[in-house]
Formats: structure tokens, sequence, C-alpha cells
DNA sequence: TTGTATGCAAATAATTTGCACCAAA
DNA sequence: TTTGGTGCAAATTATTTGCATACAA
């Protein structure tokens, strides 16, 4: 089975990076997004917001719902409340999408660096890191394919330093 | 909605590459897999080995599907059986696959020069291309975040050339 | 013969949809 | 008031699994 198909639930982890200069806040900006389509201003979009900008870096759908509220307790937002959210939210450009074993993945966009990612067989940790470089040489190549470039999308499988490092010893020779 | 999350049916089309030098066939490489396991050479296994690599560049489990015998015919494979061969082909490493508007994209792996991706946005079209200064870059970067490489996927998203040039005026707007 | 492989039907898992009711503007 | 939004239950889609049977070694 290939890397990007490992059936276990992956952990998802990554590097703190700084902000991007943003004149509004995720949320002012949501507000705008919904004011320019004529949508509304619900209670569980203007809650959806705030979780999503104040607790993650990565999650998927099912990693969202579990740190909501409980049906019955106050905020709670249904299931395909969250999917469709989720889906204005990227919609607004205030998250991006990519999947990873099969789920959607989401990551802010909004407000955060342009970033790529590690992602280790080991342990399934996705780590971020930035490189002008790879923005560089993306445009570079697209010029010369003469294709209109709108964004990217690159992860690097392999073993990260940790697995790599301080692997018991029994392990070590399926490292290379 | 993310360009990576489009709801129609992409088509998939890809340059000629020149291929890899290869000291055995596809059909050699898998069987000899299988033997290494301890699986057999079953008739299923032997055809499907063959159309996938007669056929195809990239192809999803539907699409692969599609161009074998229906139920009833000679050397008709049972969809369950298609999806557990696959997996052998990529475990094999005659595939690699990787996941593109939620379901699974296989592409030639044994035999076939590395490469990335562009995807158009407009026509869907998934288009390779080679360069290996990604490869160096890739490496470079990983070497200095200690992180051991063993693959990566870039999908570059954007207009191609065809879309953005032989397009219908009143659509001159929406290309940036 | 002996266990692996296959096909069938049913099960999963993630996500989406239809619809009646609710609420923002 | 009017039209969009929500929750619920059910539907969909892609993929996987259990199991009885078939077949390669």
């Amino acid at each position: 089975m290939s890397e990007l198909a490992v059936s276990e639930p992956e952990q998802i982890s990554s590097f703190a990076l700084e902000a991007v200069e943003v004149s509004q806040t995720p949320i002012e900006r949501f507000e705008e997004y919904l004011l320019s389509r004529g949508l509304r201003k619900t209670e569980q979009r203007r809650f959806l917001v705030e979780q999503v900008f104040s607790h993650h870096e990565h999650f998927d759908a099912d990693q969202l719902i579990d740190q909501l509220p409980r049906k019955g307790e106050e905020n709670y937002v249904s299931r395909p409340t969250v999917y469709r959210t989720l889906k204005e939210f990227v919609d607004a450009g205030l998250l991006r999408r990519f999947e990873l074993n099969g789920r959607s993945v989401y990551e802010h966009d909004y407000g955060y660096p342009e970033h790529d990612h590690f992602y280790c067989v080991k342990c399934h940790a996705l780590t971020e890191f930035q490189s002008e470089r790879i923005t560089q040489l993306r445009d570079e190549i697209a010029r010369e394919h003469r294709f209109r470039v709108r964004s990217h999308r690159l992860i690097i499988q392999g073993v990260c330093h940790d697995c790599s490092s301080r692997r018991n010893q029994r392990r070590r020779q399926d490292l290379v």
C-alpha cells in the first residue's frame, strides 16, 4: 500500500509559523463573504468560525466535530451543517482543503503563510515547512509550460528526524 | 470549494514521457512479487496486469472497471478483486496512488519516470511534467530538516494554456 | 490436499441530500 | 413575510469485509 494510504488514524501536528499580514480577522472576512453573497449570519456559522480559527492548524471534519459541543449542549452544530460550513470557509478563502488517506483535511489559509508538508510514514505526523524556493521554482516551471498558477500542493513523504533517530534498536534495519 | 475538490468526473490526460530503463516488464516484476510472497498466479491477476499496463496512464478504479469485460463475459473480474489487486500493484511498486477529488487515482510507477502534475481547474485535465530541479530542491530542503525522503507528490493547480488561450470571449474575465 | 483467491452480498465510512421546520433580514 | 439555514433521517459513493466456494501449488 502507498504511503499516502495508511489506514490508521493519523496524528496531525505542525510548527508554529509566523502569521501573514492581514487587514481583517477571519471572522470579519467571513462576515464580508456572507454579506457579499446575501447569506445569513447565523449562530452556527459564527460559532464555527471562532472554533476553527482559535484551535486548529490541520484537522478533518471528525476531529472538528469531536471538539464541538454534543447534541443537547449549548452551541451544538449538526454534522451536515459542519460539512456545509467547511465548504463555505473554503469558498471564502479562509481554509484550504486537501486529501490524505481518503479523507479531507483542512488548514488555515487566510492569514496563514504559504507552506508545504512533510508526511512521516512512521508516526504519520504532517509537519509544515516554508520555502520560497519552491514557489519560485513552481512559477518558473509553470511559465515554461504556459500554465497559469493558482496554487500548489506538495507533500514530501518519508521518515522524520525523530522517527529515524530515536528509534528502538530492533527497528533500525527498516530505516533506510 | 477548493480546486482539489471539484465534483464533476475529471478527465485525466497526460503527456507521453520517455520510459525509464527497466530489466523486467511489469508483468515479470509482478510475478516475482507474487512468488516472493507465496501468492498465486491467477487468471484475474494476469489479466489485470496486462490491462493496466497496456492501456492507462492515470485512472481510478471505476475507469479501469469500465473497460474490463462485464459480468458473464470472458475475463470478468469482480469489483472487490479489482480493488484487492490494485492494492497489490501498489505494494509491488508497479503503481503509485494518490487522491484527487475524494477518490484514489493510480498511475504507472515501475518503468515510468518520476514526474509531477498540473491540474487545470477549468477542464480538469491532469497533465504530467518532469523536472529534476524539483527533486533536487526537495532533497535539499529535506536535508535541511533532517527528513529522510522516500517520495513526494506535487500538484500545481491553475489554468492550462489551452483553457486560458482558446477560451470564448465572455469567459475572458474569469481568467484573472 | 491445503490453504489462497474469488465472487457475492452486505457492511463501512465519509459525505451529501430531501424535507419539514426555524429564524435572519 | 420571505427566503435562506438547520437538524434529522435517509441516500450516496467509494471501498472493504465475511463467507462459501473455486482453484493454484
